[in-house]
RNA sequence: CAGGGUGUAGCUCAGUGGGUAGAGUGCCCGCCUUGGAAGCGGGAGGUCGCCGGUUCGAGCCCGGCCACCCUGACCA
């Protein structure tokens, strides 16, 4: 993409209406525009994020063997009185009215209609287990707002919803679930701590926070310093197909203490004494179990092998995927910007031609640029006539991973500059072994 | 929702005792420059959040409304 075509607002002042640094810098670096109070517009290069996240979101529900599908955003009342949620609910719930007085309203979550969708198809404990998922917005209407993206009051969730037979299914699935997250956040580059949740009225030990840790977050968390490491390597060689040997592993790695300021365990944090850390935590995900809530109160059996009828075993698990995007900032960024991991970056490369109105190096840096294109590298191309300080005081902003600067410097003695954004690192290299390098 | 605060140029903000609106930055034009946003000159850009009131005259005073932000209790 040539920035000269790009549509990437970005500012040199931080607006006034913004005081963490996840929400400062989406601003300044264009990534979003507040259009009412917790509404935001995605510009070009939020979106491009946003997307990324949530391929990775996506596929590793379908590795975990969820299943994607598509509910709207606007629901009905009826749906939620056949819960009785409707009036529960409260005013966090945006409601409305279609042109025939019917009450509708603008889904905060989708229990309710995924247990209709799937007790009117699913009939014999053959249809199960299932864990359904999908990637939509919702909105809450919080009654205050903060912080960005990280509380917005809409925003763009993944949720997925599991059903099984019995509670040992159940647990499976839930375990499922709990590496498919620690997996799905690794590949982000975030190290997200599965802390103990409050279960609501089912009890036991089946509810977890995904919190990654950030000084701005919004939840104390204390947890034992084992889980300063990254642990998500620890999943890879798990059989998720083997009931045992999952528990087993999430058993062994929840036995290492972690709890949000709600959930704390004085023993637990006695037994961990110098080990025990403490630090604020920015929530990203939660999984729960919740039984037969759902299916009991609307109504949904199937038929299990002995004739009997039985209500399915729920489970729903949520990832923030808007969230994500502002809580990955705050986790990488410093003084002069974001600093993007490969992963989820908009673009992998930001290439730099210092000279546009020099025809030596713009000639040189058009065929870069296509070259990069060529060999599949995602590029955003500053061809704009502006100095050479402006356009790196951009790309840092922006934070591209890497930065390849094309300059008359350079170019007579046949080198390019590639700069890493994360450490600042820079080296100068020949064209043909910084594209090797970068198409690699 | 309670308490507090703010609405003036795209952005960050000034605006005196009521007298018809400013700076920096950004933007446009020209020149000069060219490796970390900071050279020079010229220029465009504003229903001062909205409605009403007081006044000869309101960005400023009064009343109402709206929006946004902050602190708290709740949430992916």
């Amino acid at each position: 993409m040539r920035l000269s075509r790009y549509f990437m607002p970005v500012t040199r002042e931080t607006p006034a209406d913004a005081q963490v640094a996840s929400h400062k810098l989406m601003l300044r670096a264009g990534l979003v525009r507040q259009t009412a109070a917790g509404i935001y517009a995605w510009l070009p290069l939020g979106l491009r994020v946003l997307k990324k996240i949530e391929a990775i979101v996506r596929e590793e529900q379908d590795k975990a063997g969820a299943v994607e599908l598509l509910m709207p955003t606007i629901q009905s009342a009826d749906l939620w009185r056949q819960s009785k949620r409707y009036d529960a609910y409260g005013p966090e719930m945006l409601r409305l009215k279609d042109r025939h007085d019917r009450e509708m309203l603008y889904g905060p979550t989708n229990e309710e209609m995924i247990t209709a969708l799937f007790r009117d198809a699913a009939k014999s404990y053959r249809d199960l287990p299932r864990t359904l998922y999908h990637i939509q917005w919702k909105f809450r209407d919080e009654v205050r707002p903060r912080f960005g993206v990280m509380r917005g009051r809409e925003f763009l969730m993944k949720d997925a919803y599991s059903f099984d037979l019995d509670e040992d299914g159940a647990r499976h699935s839930y375990n499922r679930m709990f590496i498919a997250y620690l997996r799905t956040f690794a590949r982000m580059g975030l190290t997200a701590i599965p802390m103990q949740a409050d279960t609501g009225p089912i009890g036991g030990d089946l509810s977890h926070e995904f919190i990654i840790l950030a000084s701005s977050g919004e939840s104390d968390v204390f947890y034992h310093k084992a889980w300063e490491a990254d642990r998500s390597a620890e999943a890879e060689g798990v059989d998720a197909d083997d009931p045992a040997a999952l528990q087993a592993f999430v058993g062994g790695l929840t036995a290492d203490y972690a709890a949000t300021d709600e959930k704390r365990d004085p023993a637990r944090e006695a037994a961990a004494g110098a080990d025990l850390r403490q630090s604020r935590g920015i929530e990203v995900g939660h999984i729960f179990y919740f039984g037969t809530k759902y299916s009991a109160s609307m109504g949904f059996t199937v038929q299990a092998g002995d004739g009997t009828q039985v209500h399915p075993e729920m489970g729903s698990y949520g990832i923030g995927v808007s969230r994500l995007v502002g809580a990955l900032i705050e986790a990488r960024h410093d003084e002069a910007g974001i600093a993007w991991p490969e992963s989820v970056a908009p673009f992998q490369v930001g290439l730099v031609n210092m000279r546009a109105d020099d025809p030596a190096c713009a000639g040189a840096a058009d065929d870069l640029y296509r070259r990069l294109g060529q060999a599949g590298v995602e590029t955003l191309y500053d061809d704009r006539d502006e100095r050479g300080g402006a356009k790196f005081a951009t790309m840092d902003l922006i934070g591209l991973p890497w930065q390849l600067i094309l300059g008359p410097k350079g170019l007579g003695r046949g080198v390019v500059e590639l700069k890493r954004r994360a450490t600042g690192e820079r080296e100068e290299l020949s064209i043909e072994s910084a594209l090797a390098r970068l198409a690699g």
